[in-house]
DNA sequence: TTCCTTGCAAATCGTTTGCATAATG
DNA sequence: CATTATGCAAACGATTTGCAAGGAA
């Protein structure tokens, strides 16, 4: 696999980065093409799943049919809230030992988990009760 | 939302109820149509779709970009095997620790998560050591 | 007779891909 | 120069939907 250098995907790489709210391919195309009017929305697509490839940004499903990017690649969970369809992270430690606890009774091989959490965001909380 | 009696949604009820594999909407089509020559895609889908709403089944998300579905609605968790896609159920007790966890330092209303499992099934991991 | 449900086909949505051209090393 | 990357548009797979006709209460 021979990377080549590209400012369209510099730019991703850098929009990705300032954000902590997990774009869809869609928010980074809208976002991208602020600065950079002639981006495609296939190169976006490419660009995503490269950068997601060669694990330099993580892609994320919470169940809502879409996916959504994080530059942020260390280990941790997410959290989607059901009123406004956000996407935020959670502070927590690390549950490997669900893994564990998984292969107990388990004839094959676990290798990991994807878990993610959903309920009310703080913002939609508040709304509710005024 | 009133609903009224169909043949076709029964059958697919009882398809699904005799199956322990977890199939996807066309798994179902395909399997339905069997007793059913003339049942439409789109049947499938919509009764499918009615049926997880009400809580007769559950639609299960596991990352491969298609809805699978049970017949078992009591909460358990599902493993899907990355060699040959397959989905099984389970067997470990019930992490609601997880979500408490979860909601420690959150400002927000966690009200549960999804999990799922992944590696090699049983059938798979044996293929690889012959 | 009312209104839910169906079959069919067309539409939608997110994502991928083929191709000729442009940019990189 | 050899290749990788791009823009564009067409293709894709899963799922949804509009509509006229059929079936249940």
């Amino acid at each position: 696999m021979n990377l080549k250098h590209s400012k369209q995907r510099d730019s991703i790489m850098e929009f990705l980065s300032g954000r902590k709210d997990h774009p869809t391919a869609d928010m980074v195309y809208m976002g991208v093409r602020q600065s950079f009017p002639n981006i495609s929305l296939g190169t976006v697509y490419r660009n995503l799943t490269l950068l997601a490839d060669i694990g330099e940004i993580a892609r994320i499903r919470v169940g809502d049919g879409v996916d959504h990017f994080d530059a942020d690649t260390s280990p941790h969970y997410h959290f989607i809230c059901k009123e406004c369809g956000g996407v935020s992270d959670l502070e927590m430690e690390n549950m490997d030992t669900l893994t564990e606890a998984a292969g107990k009774n388990f004839g094959g091989r676990i290798e990991g988990h994807v878990s993610y959490f959903y309920g009310q965001c703080e913002n939609c909380c508040k709304q509710k009760m005024s």
